[in-house]
DNA sequence: CGATTCTTTGAAAACAGTCAATCTGTGTGG
DNA sequence: CCACACAGATTGACTGTTTTCAAAGAATCG
């Protein structure tokens, strides 16, 4: 059950993990199933835990309050879930994270994680990895939001991320692009007949 | 000359750094002073290395096939400047990133910034800690972006950095905040109206 | 099968971009 | 000191895109 988590930290860190960090890590991480629409992470809630995707697909999003969504994050098998933000700093979320499928998870506190981190160098460098990679993923998305079309981030994401175009509604996918449904089902229709 | 730096470690790392450490700082940061107009990195070079502005005031942008400027970040005093996908994989930037005043810096390569980090406590926490904020800030800013108006991104803007819209010409804000230097100057006067 | 959710479509309104002209302030050279 | 050039900001008219709202059409789940 642990290995996807245990190959994850090897190839992120490039390092390789002893049996007896493996059992340190089981200690740590607690495994959950959560069903279909329930949610990880409530608005107001401080994200206690970050928690490892095995199996499901969750999105993490924002509602104004004229009740639109705003998707921030979607995440399948080997993303995270829980809000980085609400995480680091241990303040009150303004995300929701909701499971849309029956997912299997691992969690793990933040003292946990930074426990295993202290002692297990993998961890450590696979924390630091994957901080920077989200940086780089962050800036290029900004870079999409403030330098392309609507058209164009539509298909800048089904050229980096065409698993989440199977795995998600379109409603969400559009709302991750900052746009509404309704815009994208119609620069979908406009795409087919080229 | 190095004080801000030394300070600016401190800080970020919560760790104080010793005399030797400082030497050592020194031998691996060089001192360089750019002039109004230059750039310390153009598009298509690889992001050899980081600087840290002493003085002065810099902005990253990409030029799209219609010569449209998209602005993803602006440093002053006590900023980063090179871009940092480049910089942490080693490849050829997108970007420009240019000084629009007299500038002071102090630069380092990776391999000297690698080195100080595996050397200083100081300088590998602070590392991680500007890493994590650096994620929290970006993904506020697609946050903006996705559900913010563009009269709404200003706003923020304005409460967020209120000194960037004294240093920074106002097309480059409206370059920052992904609209076009009109829409920006109706939106002023409209605010000022109220 | 019925209920629910998601997607598509249409028409009107709101919004932002484009292009061109004008205005303003700054600094430079004669 | 003035005239001029220059860059940045503003304004207007127009175009194009996106949102909004409402309704109808598919797809999915229990």
């Amino acid at each position: 059950m642990f290995e996807p988590l245990f190959d994850y930290i090897e190839q992120k860190s490039g390092l390789s993990i002893t049996p007896h960090e493996k059992n340190l890590i089981k200690t740590k991480f607690e495994f959950r199933r959560l069903r279909r629409r329930q949610y990880l992470l409530q608005e107001g809630d401080v994200c206690k835990q970050m928690g490892f995707v095995l199996k499901g697909a969750a999105r993490m999003y924002s509602v104004d309050n004229k009740g639109h969504e705003y998707t921030l994050r979607l995440g399948i098998e080997g993303w995270w879930l829980g809000d980085y933000e609400s995480y680091t700093l241990q303040e009150p979320t303004k995300f929701f994270v909701e499971v849309l499928e029956d997912t299997d998870l691992l969690t793990a506190t933040k003292e946990s994680i930074q426990y295993l981190a202290s002692t297990i160098p993998a961890m450590a460098e696979m924390i630091r990895t994957v901080d920077k990679r989200t940086v780089i993923a962050t800036q290029q998305r900004i870079h999409a939001a403030i330098s392309l079309t609507a058209e164009e981030r539509f298909d800048a994401l089904a050229k980096t991320h065409p698993d989440f175009l199977q795995r998600f509604p379109q409603s969400m996918i559009a709302s991750y692009l900052g746009i509404t449904a309704e815009t994208l089902s119609r620069i979908r229709k406009k795409m087919v007949c080229r």
